[in-house]
DNA sequence: GAACAATGGGTGTATATACTCCTATCTAGT
DNA sequence: ACTAGATAGGAGTATATACACCCATTGTTC
């Protein structure tokens, strides 16, 4: 280490003048997660009465649509650690929502909607409805598609990666 | 409740046929968060070796260009919760990578960052950059700003709601 | 059929997030 | 100066998230 460095060659605060910082503000991680926040204070505000939040009703839909399916498999299709789906359940599973069962293969959890979780889907829809629809008025119908594709084109590409 | 209301208007499953939970595939909630959660782990394992998280690398940069600054605004500026921010302050703080000190008003805290701070963040920015190029590269750089644009939208119209 | 690899899950730990309720401090109005 | 309201923050609790490491079960190979 010299003391005669003062290029930009060898110097470890290089990109961090104001340019490259302001830079950061275009940060893809810290831009979605802040939508991410911003859009989970609305859904679960507006069913916070059904008892639900925004994530549980979006595992209760699939395990309704996908269900019964292996804890793996429906993480998988949810794009979710399997570890991190297997405690949301447990939640669900509280609340006698859902059902987590050994399957055939004793190695797997079969998870199943129950009757009360139907019910409490059936309960929660409409508040679920009218945020969606408040949030693509809000964008523009057509800016909102616009978005999804986008976020949904990024999801994927990152996963064939 | 009558045994013969086969038709929708006092079925509480009504919206939840296939097609109204097919709806519910493009969640707003849950395609953010999903993207969020795939584009958090390119970044968390880009900058692994550095110690510092994506979140936590945003967090640092705010605070570099912002501070010193008082908890609440800082928290206002990256529309997190305030004690949010104020525990994941704690662990940057605990690396010395930021200071948390009484302001002249006692009622505030104000965050600043260090040189160790300043140290990290040269040490992390080249793998940050990596990533969101990447990303970038990866969706198309027209695509890219386009979903940035919308989502910051989306970000800015929900909090002037 | 016994050894071994592959698969499916669970546990421990750490971080990120926000709500509710509470305390300390400041400010304004009298 | 006193008090009422406003403001800044902290603590407790709950949920969401993922990684590393471990165990049980299944499939495979000789």
């Amino acid at each position: 280490m010299t003391k005669h460095n003062k290029g930009n060659e060898n110097n470890p605060l290089a990109g961090l003048d104001p340019k490259g910082l302001a830079e950061c503000s275009e940060c893809t991680c810290f831009n979605m997660r802040k939508a991410a926040r911003v859009v989970t204070q609305l859904f679960d505000d507006s069913m916070r009465l059904t008892g639900l939040r925004g994530t549980q009703f979006a595992l209760l839909v699939h395990t309704c649509v996908m269900g019964p399916i292996a804890l793996s498999k429906l993480a998988e299709a949810m794009v979710t650690d399997r570890t991190t789906l297997a405690r949301n359940l447990e939640l669900l599973e509280k609340n006698v929502l859902v059902t987590v069962e050994d399957g055939d293969d004793r190695r797997t959890r079969i998870i199943a909607i129950t009757d009360d979780g139907r019910k409490k889907l059936a309960e929660a829809f409409p508040c679920w409805k009218k945020t969606q629809d408040e949030i693509k008025e809000m964008m523009g119908r057509d800016e909102w598609s616009a978005m999804i594709s986008l976020v949904s084109r990024l999801v994927n590409q990152v996963q064939e990666r």
